[in-house]
DNA sequence: TCAAAAGTGGACGACGGTTTCAACTTCAAA
DNA sequence: TTTGAAGTTGAAACCGTCGTCCACTTTTGA
């Protein structure tokens, strides 16, 4: 009997086999032991990715993992043959996290209070990492785990809504949709002025919470409005840059129509 | 004298010279007369850019705006050196569009209906056009025009405001940069939604002029809020889908490991 | 210690977009 | 009608990124 004891785990129970990064099926099974090298790699690409992602968010590219892991792009993508295997693992642990503060703002004794609380605490969760504001908002990769999550999360965002709305506090006309809609629409802002003020999104969300209240209870607007410079960074990282950068060419383009003709006469 | 009368014009006054698409500096001036066939093209491919970039955004590429204008590549790159250029050309007019719903909205008796009525019809004007929206929201290009437009709303919108503020109905604490952000920050969702629901913005603006005016005068929010699979379809669109599709390679990653080890034994 | 399976890395081809350019066509002044 | 500059064209070079492939290295059980 020569076979390893890994291998053969993997041809008995094939349902448990780690799944090229698609495991979106059954994430709760063990991957299959790999061998030590290539679980410290496997390792060193999740820290690396997990930090550039977090920084550039979900775009970067798997040559630059690579290098900040100190390994090839060969390694990565037999690794995560895909990027939904490689978000999945990234980000499938913040779902618990989110259930987390649901369950804590459901636990909140006024309902609004505890409406509120979630959308707050939600944004903080997302306010660390870009690669993860992306995911929730929504990314085009990753529509299965998103898919999976929302199965867990809505329900109980759809009953803190219902609560809310019971007590009186939250406008009856606002639905469940409606907050994760917000939710996006703030999500959408953080986005694009973190790096600007970070606690910007605060004033806006609380904006928003007053207009869906019945009663005018105005809460205070933390901060205060931005001024001109600041929006003006804030609107320019709004959509994001074009991906290949356009060399600006030369920048003095009039004077150069007719060099030729003169050339030539 | 063999000198065509344009050029000459041009050696004369080189600060009328069209300037490469670069119009930025001196927008309101001449360009000069192009050939006949050429200003032609000119036209061609501005209407072509128009229709394309109104329905697919800013970045839609030249060849594609070159095969739709019935142009070679190398026409529009000669006429629109670079993006900017272009920009300008098909959105400076716009600026007076916007400044003129200004106009109108402090026109208005009651200066925070003024106020509301400007953002709602700077919605409407952006609905039509994906372009113009991610052009307004700030978009990396362009910047110059963009700044220069700046210059001209802004005083408008600090007036509505600040008469907005002396009525009393808008809150003290809401500044005329909340507006600008606001206006962002709806014109997102906007972008986002106007596939699935083109007036569901309406929705989401009412509800944050209700949050920042003093009284709890609440207006009926329009429209419902969205449902699931709507909310799924809006999220998924929000960042935009990766440049580069990627081809999602064979649908069955798991059984693929050891094909080959199996093979050569 | 050894063989063979697992794992590695980076050169490489494909791709989609941008930009150039030399050969060609069109225009309009004379 | 002629002439020469202006204008056009599209193929080809270029560029950055993605994903694959396979010769090479490492690990592991015996």
């Amino acid at each position: 009997m020569k076979t390893e004891f890994y291998f053969n785990l993997l041809e008995s129970f094939p349902l448990l086999w780690y799944d090229g990064g698609m495991s979106e099926m059954h994430p709760s099974r063990d991957r299959p032991l790999l061998r030590r090298d290539a679980e410290r790699n496997r390792q060193r690409i999740l820290a690396a990715a997990r930090r550039l992602i977090a920084e550039q968010g979900l775009e970067v590219g798997y040559e630059e993992i690579a290098r900040e892991a100190d390994v090839g792009v060969g390694t990565v993508y037999r690794r995560f043959p895909n990027r939904d295997g490689l978000y999945y693992e990234l980000f499938h642990d913040r779902v618990d996290t989110v259930v987390g503060i649901l369950e804590d703002a459901l636990a909140v004794e006024d309902p609004w209070e505890g409406l509120c609380q979630f959308m707050r605490r939600d944004f903080e969760l997302q306010s660390s990492d870009r690669g993860l504001r992306e995911f929730m908002l929504g990314h085009a990769s990753s529509t299965e785990l998103r898919q999976r999550s929302g199965e867990r999360i809505q329900p109980l965002v759809a009953e803190l809504v219902a609560r809310a709305r019971a007590t009186g506090r939250l406008r009856p006309d606002v639905g469940q949709g409606d907050i994760e809609i917000i939710l996006g629409m703030v999500g959408g802002l953080m986005d694009a002025s973190i790096h600007v003020d970070p606690d910007l999104w605060r004033r806006y969300l609380a904006m928003v919470l007053d207009g869906i209240q019945s009663g005018s209870r105005h809460d205070e607007i933390p901060g205060k409005p931005p001024d001109q410079p600041e929006i003006e960074q804030i609107l320019a990282g709004w959509v994001p840059p074009r991906r290949g950068k356009s060399r600006p060419r030369d920048t003095e383009p009039s004077a150069r129509v007719d060099t030729r003709s003169k050339a030539e006469s």
